[in-house]
DNA sequence: GACTGTTTAGGCTCGT
DNA sequence: ACGAGCCTAAACAGTC
């Protein structure tokens, strides 16, 4: 099978939603945070298909952007002029992950992307099963962080044996091609996100001075199983944000329901968990810098039953 | 004026 | 048939 080179998928449209697309981007970028500009030039550098009606696709991924929460939007910084706002992963990001594990909807697109070319040898439903596999573990590895991990009776978890799917599209094989680090750890971006919480590094690249690196999380980074990719190669252990502090400041892009549709199974404290307090993962920082003071709460911003809704494969 | 962000609406595909 | 998820188009308001 010819190896996959940066142009080789050419012009098909690739198996990402617009959700995956910005979430590549993004983790792409050092500081974890873009501007929609950025997004733009980053999806069109590594993705010929986008090069193309840029207004038709921009246009939907500007709705995709507003109307789900996978993402934060961070201000500028007063000495970083220019038009709109710095869009980071939210912990939304996992749930949405998880989410398509659970109602196998990634096995579902992942089928009809790619049955016509020969990327993905592996049964739709491998996606999922590896999807599922690693929420188990991210579960596990909470639970043995000693964060307190709500019992999901609704969803089984539980998988015999764990993918080796790997896409070529992952996020990994499409960024690690240009963003090595110094050191030559070709994944270290996604690494630093599954050590600590990119928000932090969101929040001090933007407001330095409102964000002490004192927050840092120095809970370890969760141990995974040596294939952390999911249903599109969404690398998960990037998405899930294991062991982090939560700042305050990112706003939801939209107000988080009382209750979603979908997920009435689900335990509405479930997002608290997955966003990790920081009385839990941050011994050294019992309470960011701006917990109190942001206009929405963590506990509003990210443990609503809309984290874990989110929006699937947008 | 161009860009950004939000909202509404409709269409398509797939699974139930 | 129906609902869910996703994509696209369009309109509008705000910002730079």
């Amino acid at each position: 099978m010819p190896r996959p080179g940066r142009n080789t998928y050419s012009d098909q449209k690739p198996p990402y939603s617009y959700i995956s697309l910005t979430a590549m981007a993004i983790q792409s970028c050092p500081e974890k945070m873009l501007p929609l500009s950025e997004i733009y030039k980053f999806i069109m550098d590594r993705f010929p298909y986008y090069r193309e009606n840029t207004q038709r696709w921009q246009n939907s991924l500007r709705h995709n952007l507003s109307f789900n929460d996978c993402f934060i939007k961070i201000p500028r910084r007063p000495d970083q002029p220019g038009k709109g706002k710095f869009l980071g992963a939210s912990p939304q990001l996992w749930g949405h992950v998880l989410r398509m594990a659970v109602s196998c909807g990634a096995a579902k697109r992942f089928k009809v992307m790619m049955t016509s070319d020969h990327l993905a040898p592996s049964k739709p439903s491998d996606a999922a099963h590896y999807l599922q596999q690693q929420a188990k573990l991210r579960l596990s590895a909470l639970a043995a962080s000693g964060t307190h991990i709500p019992q999901m009776p609704s969803y089984n978890l539980g998988v015999s044996q764990p993918s080796t799917f790997k896409h070529p599209f992952a996020i990994e094989n499409i960024i690690a091609r240009e963003y090595k680090m110094p050191g030559g750890l070709a994944f270290s971006t996604m690494q630093s996100m599954s050590a600590g919480y990119p928000l932090h590094n969101q929040l001090t690249t933007a407001w330095p001075h409102m964000y002490s690196t004192s927050v840092i999380d120095t809970a370890a980074p969760i141990s995974m199983a040596s294939s952390d990719y999911g249903a599109y190669g969404v690398p998960i252990k990037s998405l899930c944000h294991g062991g982090q502090t939560l700042p305050a400041i990112p706003v939801p892009i939209k107000p988080t329901p009382a209750s979603v549709p979908g997920l009435a199974g689900l335990p509405t404290h479930i997002p608290a968990f997955l966003s990790n307090s920081p009385q839990s993962l941050s011994p050294t920082s019992p309470q960011t810098a701006t917990s109190q003071s942001s206009p929405a709460t963590p506990s509003e911003t990210l443990t609503s039953p809309s984290a874990l809704q989110s929006v699937a494969v947008h």
